[in-house]
DNA sequence: CCGCTAGATTGACCTTCGTCGATCCTACTC
DNA sequence: GAGTAGGATCGACGAAGGTCAATCTAGCGG
């Protein structure tokens, strides 16, 4: 049975919307607890040369399924899948259930986030 | 005895100046495999909450000494030398010893080039 | 020279994390 | 309903990383 147009957001789902993305930059704010704790939640995310090159082909196409990840990232089918839903939680990446298929897009602003409290 | 302006910059000992950093963003560039484990190595070092703090510490101060982080960082003087080390390492702070002390100072261009490299 | 102090280094411990084989779940197809 | 295939989850294993006590190194002052 088909969904309404965009019916089943995967991922994201652990990390409300937006919370250290509205704080100030590290170099303005003295970074409480928290926050760094959050910021670095985010950043963990980034710091794996797999999940970089994943994100990267995922932006490349716009879209792409999971299938089409584990040959051009050497990585197995569990490892990829561990991989899409550690950027999902960061919400870095949204997937969309389609039939057999999920289809993975980039959260370009959730990228910008990260650049914002990075920079100034 | 003191020394010429900026005579000794500990640090970035082993982060050649700026490579990964001269690429297109994630959102352009494929991304291979080579800058996709430098630049996670980069992101690596901002992924803990103390060097998170830490770097803002330096950053709003200016210039810190190491004894002036232990306290408000709640962590012993070796994980202190520890973090410094790392962001040290990466380039995102360098360290100029005076005396018994050693300052630190944040590398905002560095900070800039992990901006660059996952923005537009 | 001797002690004192700031910082770096070492070693060990424990947690976290990347990886894959095996299994389970859920569509789609016949 | 049976078979098939994409994807998620589980369990285990090894590597990497954060932490601190102990030790080492290097300026400074008596």
């Amino acid at each position: 049975m088909p969904r309404a147009p965009v019916p089943n957001p995967l991922g994201a789902r652990p990390a409300p919307p937006d919370d250290e993305a509205c704080q100030a930059s590290l170099l303005e704010a003295p970074l409480g607890e928290e926050e760094a704790r959050d910021l670095a939640r985010l950043l963990s995310a980034l710091a794996d040369p797999v999940r970089l090159r994943l994100l990267s082909l995922v932006a490349a196409h716009g879209e792409v399924c999971s299938c089409d990840l584990e040959r051009p990232l050497g990585r197995s089918q569990p490892t990829i899948s561990h991989h899409t839903k550690v950027l999902a939680d960061a919400g870095l990446l949204v997937g969309e259930r389609r039939g057999r298929w999920t289809w993975w897009r980039v959260v370009p602003e959730r990228l910008a986030s990260v650049r914002a409290a990075l920079g100034d």
